[in-house]
DNA sequence: TAATCGTCGATTGTCGACACTTTAATCTTG
DNA sequence: CAAGATTAAAGTGTCGACAATCGACGATTA
């Protein structure tokens, strides 16, 4: 318990959120695809669900739309995103260059037990790879790169990462495997963080871009092959159950 | 009357956004240093001042919030954040790092049209300076920044770059003017711009670095020696007058 | 038959109310 | 008189309700 800091600091955490629940309830919904891009957010029918009231989930629905996850249409209601090529590419465009940042950042700040914790992450990646579970190697992935951006140490670039991963993740989810060879995707972080842990910027930079770009690509690639069926007007659905399957 | 695009676009503007109208309201009230730093936004009082119920007011709070202009105390209730000086490094480290970006990619899709608004812009910046009003001289130098992520064209990095600069004008507005000399202020955008028409990376970045820099390292010493008066603690206040002066 | 208009259900935007928590003000008590 | 306990006031978190609006469907008309 510690002494309640001064009124202002950092977002605290609280205990019963009810706002931030919701939030991370319907951004789960979101990236797993049981709420797939173009359908509504029927804040009633989210609130049956949940056993709560409108007014928390309009809150909740607020900050995904300030995430980037849905977009408000006045007198509508809210909807999951599109993931037009345009947006994709904006995303990435924006991870690129906040992770050439944070890399550059990582390696200024890069300690012993940084670096441990770096190499070690991506051992999980190589252990991940057996397990032929895309959901996990691009969760994995996801920490690897998060990683980087704490040793940067800039909370709100840390956030802004985040919120940008979300989003990539409602893509990469709804593609399905991202790699035909999941320890390719291992196997590539290796020179990045040679390079982090080298410390010249250029050749952080150049590592990022190829890493980076190289996962623009491929996800540009297949959203453009799968552009019709992703994106279409949807159906509203539950966000507790998947849309299809065995359950309901 | 344009016929209703498609229900996933980006954020349509609507006529009678009450919503967003109490966040813009709450926004200059912060800016303009009539909420200042530290200071508690109660919700039933900005709901009484603008005629409205609470519940508009909590989601453009919570707006505001994941913006990073108020931070959320469960239970307590939403304050001004405080002007640490950590948050400004990170607020400068983040523009820095977006804005050398955005430089960039105005360089690529330069045209002659998009050429002459900076230069347009820039004269105003010299027209401005004459007027001794440094409100008016920080509001012309943010149109042009914004003008270069216009052209950088990608509409992701241009929200946040305004949500950045929102904070940085609430700094900036609290410290008063920033340059002693306001003409200082147009001649250093002349090297950037001319910058980004030779379309070199290398030196439009050096020459972003620097002009940022510069503004950086100033309202870091400024901050640091207000330090003390800047987020205080501070007694809520009407967001609609100035908490000191004539009226009232 | 195709297009337009009007009606009706569904959903949003907003409000006032109430319970619980925090904050302050007041009252003890050593 | 100071420190802690007690009480009162203020404020937040959440809820249910109501009017305004939107979209779909069907009736009407050319």
């Amino acid at each position: 318990m510690r002494p309640m800091s001064l009124p202002v600091g950092l977002p605290a955490l609280a205990d019963s959120d009810l706002v931030g629940q919701i939030a991370r309830i319907l951004m789960q919904a979101i990236v797993q695809g049981r709420l797939p891009p173009g359908s509504k957010v029927v804040e009633a029918g989210v609130a049956r669900e949940l056993g709560v009231s409108r007014a928390p989930v309009r809150e909740a629905a607020r900050l995904l739309e300030k995430q980037g996850l849905l977009v408000a249409s006045p007198r509508r209601g809210f909807f999951v995103r599109k993931l037009e090529i345009r947006n994709i590419d904006e995303i990435y465009d924006l991870r690129l260059c906040i992770e050439r940042h944070a890399s550059v950042l990582a390696a200024k700040r890069l300690s012993s037990e940084s670096r441990d914790l770096l190499r070690r992450q991506i051992d999980v990646l190589h252990r991940t790879a057996d397990l032929d579970d895309p959901a996990r190697q691009v969760e994995e992935d996801y920490r690897f790169h998060r990683l980087i951006f704490e040793i940067a140490d800039n909370r709100r670039l840390l956030r802004l990462f985040d919120d940008l991963a979300a989003e990539l993740r409602m893509v990469i989810g709804l593609i399905g495997r991202l790699y035909d060879d999941p320890h390719e995707i291992a196997r590539t972080h290796e020179p990045l963080l040679a390079a982090i842990e080298a410390g010249y910027p250029e050749r952080i930079t150049a590592h990022v871009d190829y890493h980076i770009g190289h996962a623009w690509r491929e996800v540009g690639r297949l959203v453009r092959e799968l552009s019709p069926p992703l994106g279409n007007p949807t159906e509203p659905s539950s966000i507790l159950f998947p849309t299809v399957g065995v359950s309901v």
